[in-house]
Order: C-alpha cells, then sequence, then structure tokens
DNA sequence: GTCTATAGAAGGATAGAC
DNA sequence: GTCTATCCTTCTATAGAC
C-alpha cells in the first residue's frame, strides 16, 4: 500500500494521482485507504517524508577512512554519488519534492536536511580530515564539499531530471573525471 | 490574460490552479479564456515554453570581450548569473518544469536548450577565447564551464529551489568568490 | 479491517445569447 | 469576443453493511 502511492506519487506528482489510483494499485478499496490515512495530503506528506529520511543511508561507506590516495579516493565517492543521483528513486524524488515544496514546505526541509546536508556534513569532515592528513588543503571543508558535488551535478544530471534521454556510462565517467581533476588542482596541498 | 495565468502557474504548479483561478485573475470568463485557448494543457503549455524562450535574453552582456583581468570578470559574471538563478522568476520556472516535466516533456527540451545549454555554449565560447589569448588553460571550455555554473549552484541555490528562506547577500558573495577562486586555480595556464 | 455505494464538491469544457 | 449558465466527469471523503 505504501510501496503503490510511493511509485504512483514519484512518477505522476501529487496532483496527477488519484486515491481511486493508489487504492487500485494497492489492491484495496477506498475506503481501506482511508481508514489508513485521514487525507491525501497526508499521504503524500507521509510517504514522501519517507522516502526523505531514508536517503540517510547513503553517506556510510562511500568514504574510505584511510585514503593514501586521495583521488582515486575522490573518483570512486563521485563515481557512486552521481550514479545514485541518476537512480530513478532519488531522481524522481528530487524532482517531486522540488515541484510540491510550494504545497509541502516541510518535504522541502526534510529533504534537504536529510540528503544535501547530511552528505555535505559527512563529506566536509573526511576533506577536513584529509587537510589535517596534509594530504589536501580545503581550509572551508564545507564549501570545498559543496564545489565538488555541484560539479557532479552537470548537464546530464539536469538532463536527466528533466526527462531528457538516458545519460551514458562515458558521460557519468567524464563527468567525475573532470570534477577529480578541477577540485585537486585547486585543493592541492602546498 | 497571459499574465495572470503565468504568475499563477509559476506560483503553484499545473494541478494546483484550477481555470477558474487563471479567469478570476486575469478578470475575464472562463469562456473568454477557451476562446483563446483549446484547453488547459495547451494553455500551460504555451506559457512556460514561452517563459523558457524568454531565458535566452541572458547570455549578452554578462561576459566582457576584452577581458584583461580573468579574474574580475568571472566573479563578475558569476555573481550577475547566481542572482539571476536566485530571482523568484527564474527559480519558479525552474521549480515548475522539473515538477511538470513528466507530464509535459517538451517544455523540458525547451527550458534545457534555451536556458543552460545557450549558457553553457555561450560561456564555453568566452572561456575558449581566455584560452587563445593564454589567459586561461581551459582545454575542454565545455565542460569548464560546467563546472564554473555547477559551483553557483550550491546549497544556497538549492534551499531557495525548496521554499527555504530567503540566501543572504553575503552567500552569494561566498559562493562566487569560492567558485572564482576553485575555477582559476584549477585553470590556471602554464 | 475491509468492502460497495454514494454523497458532495470542484474542475474542465461548452452552449447559446449578446 | 465576451458573458452567464450549465453539463458532465472526476475527485475527495464518508456512510453503512459484512
Amino acid at each position: 500500500m505504501l510501496e503503490a502511492a510511493a511509485s504512483l506519487f514519484m512518477a505522476h506528482g501529487y496532483g496527477a494521482v488519484s486515491m481511486d489510483a493508489v487504492a487500485r494499485a494497492a489492491g484495496v478499496s477506498k475506503a481501506t485507504l482511508y481508514a489508513h490515512f485521514s487525507s491525501k495530503e497526508q499521504l503524500f506528506a507521509t510517504i514522501i517524508g519517507d522516502a526523505c529520511r531514508q536517503k540517510i543511508a547513503l553517506g556510510d561507506e562511500l568514504l574510505p577512512a584511510d585514503a593514501a590516495d586521495v583521488r582515486s579516493a575522490l573518483t570512486g565517492f563521485g563515481g557512486r554519488l552521481l550514479r545514485f543521483f541518476l537512480e530513478a528513486r532519488p531522481l524522481a524524488l528530487h524532482r517531486v519534492v522540488i515541484g510540491e515544496s510550494p504545497r509541502f514546505p516541510e518535504l522541502g526541509r526534510a529533504f534537504y536536511d536529510n540528503g544535501p546536508k547530511a552528505l555535505i556534513g559527512v563529506f566536509a569532515a573526511w576533506l577536513a580530515e584529509q587537510t589535517r592528513a596534509g594530504r589536501l588543503a580545503a581550509h572551508d571543508p564545507a564549501m570545498a564539499a559543496e564545489q565538488f558535488v555541484a560539479m557532479l551535478r552537470t548537464s546530464p544530471f539536469l538532463r536527466a531530471s528533466l526527462g531528457l534521454g538516458p545519460v551514458t556510462e562515458a558521460e557519468i565517467d567524464a563527468t567525475v573525471a573532470a570534477a577529480v581533476t578541477t577540485f585537486v588542482k585547486a585543493y592541492a596541498p602546498g
């Protein structure tokens, strides 16, 4: 039931999905739906809010604690991160939250706090650690983290967000490689 | 009439705006609206499509042809660009196009071609020119252009997209300054 | 808890007069 | 070209039986 609603809302947004459609997809009646959720707004907010909170599982395992080779650590991290951004679910969630944020401001907050903000926090801490170890010179680690992640979200990501054709593996690799090169040049120590 | 529809659609999206509301805001009757536009979908596509095409006016005057000081040219460009991104209209347009792109794929295309793609094209040409003049070493100017613009769209931009409070001038200046510094370090000649 | 059936409202679109 | 009035569908939400 939650699953059916999530799929529909992610795919089509709030306005384009009716409670009939959700009930049908879940294989229950509308009355049953309303027995569990008091309104369409509440159902939507629950579904999307939960999805936002799940995103936090991302921050682990992506960055090696002991990164002798910063360049390859960043390449691995960047590749995994960009591939995650381009998956169907995160992409749809991002689209829906942006689109419905005027009507559901609390979802914008949940998304931002659990997604981008949490990610930047973890990554910035890692950059600070590398800086302490003398492998980087990121003296504003939060800003550096933002810049690296931002450089992953170039036009392939934007095209994916707008539903304009698929993104090739070559584009992903080129984007990540360019981001790493630029970042390392700018934040090289010494 | 176009103006009223544009304001409403930008503010609330497609689903949340009724033809009654548009007619009321425009000071005409619904029948008059339907005399000019055959359906709600067509009205929306016309309005938003036009707004996307207007964005192209941005590319001019932002980059000095003769830029002895690349750093200050980039700072000026970056500041104007980020301030433009954060204006109410472009922000709302971006939000609406992203949100409605599953239902209106042609709007995604129009937005991308007239906005980001056109911008990157102009900016990349400028970077190529600076590289020829020996003031930069951007040997993949399109990618370099993408990276610089991407570094403007960090969390202040994302927060604005999600309607999370205002962005301060200090944040804008800091974001631009950091982007310029990183970019210039990475793409310095020699 | 779950269903069928339906109330009640809103919205997209049109008919017909002026 | 514009209006008033209305049709008809769709949607949210609920009543009431099992």
